[in-house]
DNA sequence: TGACTCCATGTGATTTTATAACGTTACAGG
DNA sequence: CCTGTAACGTTATAAAATCACATGGAGTCA
């Protein structure tokens, strides 16, 4: 992951894509902001669930939960499948992270705090990952729904592709 | 499975969803649809594939590939994970029928011979799933694909809920 | 017909992903 | 302090998917 390493561009608020940011900041604006909203809801930030958001954080791709296992286990957190996917399931259930279903594997959120419905990019040569906002809702999907009496509760929207860098390498 | 089990009811051509509708008539044709583009295609309908297409069509619910291997097993095919997993990549990949990726389980197609980017409404309670159309590339997604550069492939669409039946029964 | 090739099938073994079950510990509230 | 609950750790197992390799049938073509 050859990433920008200086801090020195400001903060994108539509950054969302395939670009360079202020990673060591928006890691620390997302443990900061997880760790208030956990203190507003009465959520405990443990250890291991903070250690897991920052091991997402780290990276712009999808992490598997073996891979963050083994990350969790090298600091000394428990070594056994469930310490993986417990810290993940609390990420995901309050909205720190998502789960890529096509990947079976974990991202953190771009947009915490805000209610959303993600939609993700992925990468099928890079495996780079970036959420965008998806409206269920509207479109033909929520058209669907609507006409078959659907109650829509949570929606999946994944697009499998290439990013811009890999599009260029290989027109393959 | 109660379906409806005569033949009374005359295809509806926009059914798509959690109604019914002449099921063995569909599992007719759509094995018929399936063997003629075959046979253009240069495709082998074999054997197993075809009775793995029947039981996607048996049933308006998605099939896990275990659960598909023991259908096959006896009807007297292999016993081995393979043999399921090589019979559904084949209808995937000639677009007979689709993985549920939030399933981990396969659909018939409800739209065979039309190329098409299938979304699913998926019902929580009763697991039924129906298939309806996404526009990818038109929304929200779409509109962030662009801006980012990225080249979609292939989409994912997945709304998960209550199916009316399942909505009027509990409202929780 | 025989040899060759391609593709599909079958099997055993293994990898990857995910959950069940259970005891122990940490911690907030009365 | 006691108590109930949530979090953690471990063992074990289930579920989903793939690898690797041998067999066998449907074509082709000499």
């Amino acid at each position: 992951m050859t990433s920008g390493i200086d801090g020195t561009k400001s903060s994108p608020t539509e950054t969302v894509a395939f670009e360079m940011h202020d990673h060591a900041g928006c890691i620390a604006s997302a443990l900061a902001a997880a760790e208030g909203q956990c203190a507003s809801d009465g959520l405990r930030f443990t250890p291991v669930r903070r250690k897991a958001l920052e091991v997402l954080l780290q990276e712009h791709r999808a992490i598997g939960a073996y891979e963050m296992l083994d990350r969790l286990r090298d600091e000394g957190f428990g070594s056994q499948p469930p310490v993986a996917y417990r810290a993940l399931e609390f990420l995901v259930a309050h909205g720190f992270a998502h789960k890529i279903e096509r990947l079976n594997a974990f991202i953190a959120c771009s947009h915490p705090g805000a209610v959303h419905s993600p939609a993700f990019m992925i990468c099928r040569m890079c495996q780079a990952v970036a959420e965008a906002q998806s409206a269920p809702s509207r479109g033909a999907l929520g058209d669907a729904a609507r006409a078959a009496g659907f109650q829509i509760e949570r929606t999946v929207v994944e697009a499998e592709g290439l990013c811009p860098t890999c599009a260029e390498k290989g027109a393959a």
